[in-house]
DNA sequence: CTAAACTCCGTACCTGAGTACAGAGTCAAC
DNA sequence: GTTGACTCTGTACTCAGGTACGGAGTTTAG
């Protein structure tokens, strides 16, 4: 299955047809000519790369983000493929440590919530309402 | 500064007017009447609801989950609203593991252009496009 | 009293990431 | 050699979460 229609790409690729076709027009993937007439078609080549782009996406980076991941593979050039990850590094870590900052406001919130009496107001909405007060530590 | 009008409101809880006729739409702040003739006022408690859909959506909420959220503190039901904080906490605590391992992939990225032989193909794309190999600790 | 600034309401527009569909062509099976 | 599934191109629509704008009314400072 060397050689695949768009449908079969696709499928391999667990997304549908126009979605291939969308990437196509954003750049993320090629569009192979026309094979004389009629009905183009893709090799694994095409089916690694689709893969990458969900991989990516799954991971967050937005599909423009990944335009420039893809083209740091391609283009030879080192020195700035490097230095657009590096900078590329730098936002992930700024996200892990917002996303870490959320998680531990919520674990905090869930914690004290399972414990708290029935009385008082839910801290979760209180706290959220009220930033001035104990869990302002986001 | 009880009473105030629309973009007092936002300026104080720094959004936009528009944003806050947005949430009125949405149904997540109140419309309060227009009194005899003209113009709405809007009192500290509509400023505290609207920090809180502020919060809440940098906690990662979507504005249909504070809608819920709302919902739950106006029927008093903790324990919903706990049950949904969980489910967050889970989907953050995800994605943060997500971003880890592409945050390694690409420091190898980095590592491998900074000092890596011109000869060999960059990392990237390969541990993204196979995920069956070394780097699947995605 | 007038001009600037603000408010109201409705509707339209924007970005990101697709998804849907129309109308025409093509390919494979029977 | 026709039917049905698939493909091609292009355009339009969806959803979230806003943002912008037009035209009318209101409020306030000078």
């Amino acid at each position: 299955m060397s050689s695949m229609t768009i449908s079969q790409l696709a499928k391999a690729a667990d997304v549908g047809v126009e979605t291939v076709r969308y990437y196509q027009r954003r750049g993320l993937l090629p569009t192979p000519a026309l094979p004389g007439g009629s009905i183009r078609r893709y090799d694994q080549n095409a089916l690694s790369r689709l893969r990458f782009v969900k991989r990516a996406q799954a991971l967050g980076f937005s599909l423009d983000e990944i335009a420039e991941l893809l083209d740091l593979d391609e283009h030879e050039d080192r020195t700035l493929a490097r230095q657009i990850a590096s900078e590329k590094l730098i936002r992930i870590e700024a996200q892990i440590e917002q996303l870490q900052s959320m998680k531990q406001a919520l674990a905090e919130l869930v914690a004290c919530c399972a414990h708290g009496s029935e009385a008082q107001p839910c801290p979760i909405l209180h706290t959220l309402a009220h930033p001035d007060e104990p869990a302002d530590q986001l």
